[in-house]
DNA sequence: GCCAACGTTGGC
DNA sequence: GCCAACGTTGGC
C-alpha cells in the first residue's frame, strides 16, 4: 500500500503540536465523527504522513509534521465513562470509534495560516482551504503534499 | 460573539 | 425515509 496523506485538526488548548513533541508519540483519541471514524479505521496506515493542524485559534494553521505510528483501532475512552469523549452506545465489544497513534515529526518554524495556504497555488482544491470544512482528519493528496513541502523549505 | 456549514436526532 | 429542529465546529 502506498504511503497516503492526512490532516488532522486539533485545537492547541486540547492538544498542540508542543504536546505531541513533548510525548513523543500519543493516541489520537476523542474523534467523534463518522466519516473521519471510517478514515482512521480503515484507511490511515502506519507510516502514513500528516500535517498537525491548529484549529480553534487566530490564525489557524499548519503547525507541524507527523507520522501514523499505529494503523486504526478501537479508542477506547469511548467506553471509558470518566472519559470526556465517553460515548454510552460504545463498548469493547461494540467499539463504534476508532484511533491511531501518530509520532511527533517535526515542528515548524512558523505557522502556515490558512489564509496562506488558499492563497497558495496548488491547494485550491484542499478540503482544509474549502468554506466549511469541519472534518477533523482530512485526506491530502500526494500533490498537495508535495506543495505544502515546498512551503516548509521556503520558511526557512 | 456571530453565524454558515453540516452532522445528528427524532417525530411522523 | 423525510425533514425540521437542534447541536457543534470552526473561521471570521
Amino acid at each position: 500500500m502506498a504511503k497516503r496523506y492526512w490532516l488532522f485538526k486539533s485545537e492547541p488548548d486540547c492538544f498542540s503540536i508542543d504536546d505531541l513533541k513533548r510525548e513523543g508519540t500519543s493516541h489520537w483519541d476523542g474523534v467523534r465523527n463518522y466519516q473521519a471514524r471510517n478514515m482512521l479505521r480503515d484507511d490511515i496506515k502506519r507510516g502514513d504522513g500528516v500535517l498537525f493542524y491548529h484549529s480553534g485559534v487566530q490564525p489557524p494553521g499548519v503547525v507541524g509534521l507527523a507520522e501514523v505510528a499505529k494503523s486504526g483501532y478501537p479508542d477506547y475512552t469511548a467506553w471509558d465513562p470518566e472519559s470526556e469523549h465517553f460515548d454510552p452506545k460504545a463498548s469493547e465489544y461494540n467499539p463504534i470509534w476508532y484511533m491511531v497513534d501518530v509520532r511527533f515529526v517535526r515542528k515548524l518554524p512558523e505557522m502556515l495560516p490558512l489564509p496562506q495556504l488558499k492563497k497558495e497555488p496548488g491547494l485550491e482544491n484542499m478540503m482544509v482551504t474549502q468554506r466549511g470544512s469541519r472534518l477533523s482528519v482530512q485526506p491530502v493528496t500526494t500533490d498537495e503534499w508535495k506543495v505544502m513541502q515546498r512551503m516548509i523549505k521556503r520558511l526557512r
